[in-house]
DNA sequence: TTTAGTTTTTGATGAATGTCAAAAATGCCA
DNA sequence: TGGCATTTTTGACATTCATCAAAAACTAAA
């Protein structure tokens, strides 16, 4: 929890009240491999932050798991379209590796926008810094070949290739493990 | 100005007088078709609200120009990588059309939040609805083929079609214009 | 209208990547 | 330390899409 707190220092520094209550406002989640935070159809209720560990979200599509992004240390996690909308979740989130998260509901950061300032300016500015991850994503995807995505990868994000088998990562690439296997021997 | 006061109301209710700010700090921009609102190398300092017209935000790689957004009417636009981080921009602005616009710069508007919690809430809440529109995109550049984005776009924004030359339609979709131009003749 | 510029389409070809099947390597645990 | 399951690699072939070049269609100004 402590390191939750030091690490949204990151995005603007709160006062000792409001730190006090989101303090107040996370509870701690355990879970081991492979067990899964959310499930497809599920609306996702809560917000997570991932202290330690590793997982995957993913959905099915003709039958197979196309896994579209990873979570690790520090990260927030939650499936975004379902937590703001309130809709079912399209998406699943597995666990990659035993982890220790901290969950807080929407219900909950809603009550805390309205009493902290403070905290929704923090959850603002945390939203443009995931917001220009995304666009950074959004522009390889679409502009970028396979061998540029994955040279891309191992320069911004190593740790995900320690961290995670190839099959994920090609999904998470946009391109088949056979040809991600290709790329990689050619180095 | 109406307009933007009337369309901010989806994003949340403003008080009146948080309404009166807003109206007193935006201004008018007018500008003519093949104008530009920015262009690369150019910190951004505005965030615009497109009342009337048409633009692209494109960067240039390896000679040739890449779209990868448009705005039109009732959209906010920015280069949202350099308006938040106040580094030079990499994309260019360019009108498509005649446009008027409205202009509020990062000063102010981080004035405005400090002042009334209620914007920044409301930019808050704007945020989660283009992160999600962002999110969907990113999901059709990595996992669809040429002609389901095609399609995407015919049933989701068909406004694109009818009013952008088809050069930037296809680099828009992440593909050539003579792919594009296949795709259409079959249907 | 005519003409010049721009945009869109068509054709031929090649490169990048996907798919299916099988082999090899790795990891795990009894 | 085997043996089984999983992950990764390799090979053959098919498909998608890009590229280059040229023709056709469209647009707008003289």
């Amino acid at each position: 929890m402590q390191q939750l707190l030091n690490h949204i220092k990151n995005y603007s520094l709160l006062s000792d009240e409001a730190q006090y209550a989101l303090y107040d406002c996370f509870e701690q989640v355990v879970l081991s491999k492979n067990e899964y935070l959310l499930t497809e159809g599920k609306i996702c209720r809560h917000l997570y932050f991932l202290e330690q560990g590793a997982l995957r979200g993913f959905y099915n599509l003709d039958g197979k798991e196309i896994t579209h992004w990873f979570g690790f240390e520090k990260d927030f996690v939650t499936s975004f379209h379902s937590f703001i909308t309130q809709e079912p979740a399209v998406e699943n989130i597995q666990l990659l590796e035993g982890s220790i998260l901290w969950s807080i509901s929407k219900d909950t950061l809603s009550a805390l926008f309205n009493r902290y300032h403070e905290i929704e300016r923090l959850v603002r500015i945390a939203y443009e810094k995931y917001y220009i991850r995304l666009e950074e994503r959004f522009v390889n995807a679409q502009f970028k070949n396979a061998t540029e995505r994955y040279q891309g990868l191992l320069q911004q994000t190593p740790h995900i290739i320690e961290r995670v088998p190839l099959g994920h990562i090609a999904s998470y690439l946009g391109i088949s493990q056979e040809t991600l296997s290709r790329i990689r021997s050619r180095f």
